[in-house]
DNA sequence: GTCTATAGACAGATAGAC
DNA sequence: GTCTATCTGTCTATAGAC
């Protein structure tokens, strides 16, 4: 891993903890072992560091979805491949998609405007699934909004509690995960 | 309404926008109308305003769920009493929720200390009557942690949602969000 | 109850030695 | 690539006049 890759790594795990503005260079050099003069041979700014942990990730989810939206499959099964791609990235990167859900309001300039570019693209693609669904009869004729805000408000806060999850299986928890949101709980 | 009041609504706006450490009292007071100085006449500190915020709002769930609990009705009415609880907050207070969700980690000593007991006893509270609902057949057997976890989020992310809810009548969104979170979407 | 002025700490970032 | 030293600005909070 390169100092770059683990000056963002850090950077993610204690800006989940501090806030974006909570977190001082100084702080962010001593976890790492430097002095915080040292970090700008590796990143031009703090605000480079945000950009960049946030834009990737929303690249990545960007790109699934407009991937999964093309298939000929049905649209229970675009939900539930979008479904296992949260609990994927939950699972392997869960202190970046912190900062991806509750530090995007800190970006500036144009990173801040591609990333609301993205994220109201993938509502977008989200949307159309839903409406397809309740076309095909596959969905219940719901709300579109309340359905899309239910499922996203979710898949959103999995990386928070994905650590808690105690002994399930990453398998079982998506099949659980899946019952639980398509079908109910009652 | 008082100057200190004018003070916590305002705050949470600010707070909302730019966090808790982005929110200078330079900024906030210029938002009110008078000198930085000034807001200590009436307030002892910035941490002060955070604090009264969320604990306010902490107690009133806290309280709420224990008047829920102890009633002698079905575990799934149970939970339609809390979901509407959940709305009616949203409506009304939603830049303070945003503050209950996403700043509690600023809180420090005591006030950081007594947020996380009433938080660890609302979702203990909710736990059993998750429980309840499975031994009586109310609820399937699903895992109550992903139940318990599935129904938090989107509950706590109301506030973000539902100024975006278009023309969607209170009462309505309430049957429907019943009808979602536990009948499910297919 | 609001103001001006300021104390004292800490922020992001840069210059230049090694 | 890391360091020391430092610039320049902002932060919370207080003192004291009115």
């Amino acid at each position: 891993m390169t100092r770059k890759d683990e000056i963002l790594q850090v950077s993610a795990r204690l800006i989940r903890e501090k806030g974006y503005v909570g977190l001082s260079m100084r702080d962010l050099a001593k976890a790492i072992g430097v002095k915080a003069a040292s970090l700008y041979n590796h990143i031009p700014s703090k605000q480079a560091i945000l950009a960049e942990i946030i834009l990737h990730l929303a690249e990545d989810f960007t790109s699934q979805i407009q991937h999964v939206a093309i298939k000929s499959i049905s649209s229970l099964d675009k939900l539930k491949q979008i479904i296992e791609h949260h609990v994927d990235l939950s699972l392997h990167h869960p202190n970046k998609l912190a900062l991806l859900n509750n530090e995007w309001m800190h970006l500036e300039g144009q990173s801040l405007a591609d990333f609301k570019t993205m994220r109201n693209q993938y509502e977008e693609q989200l949307r159309q699934i839903i409406n397809q669904g309740k076309a095909n009869n596959e969905l219940k004729a719901l709300h579109t909004e309340l359905v899309l805000f239910s499922l996203l408000s979710t898949l959103r806060n999995l990386n928070v509690w994905i650590k808690k999850r105690g002994s399930i299986p990453a398998e079982q928890l998506k099949n659980e995960l899946h019952q639980v949101l398509l079908n109910g709980i009652s």
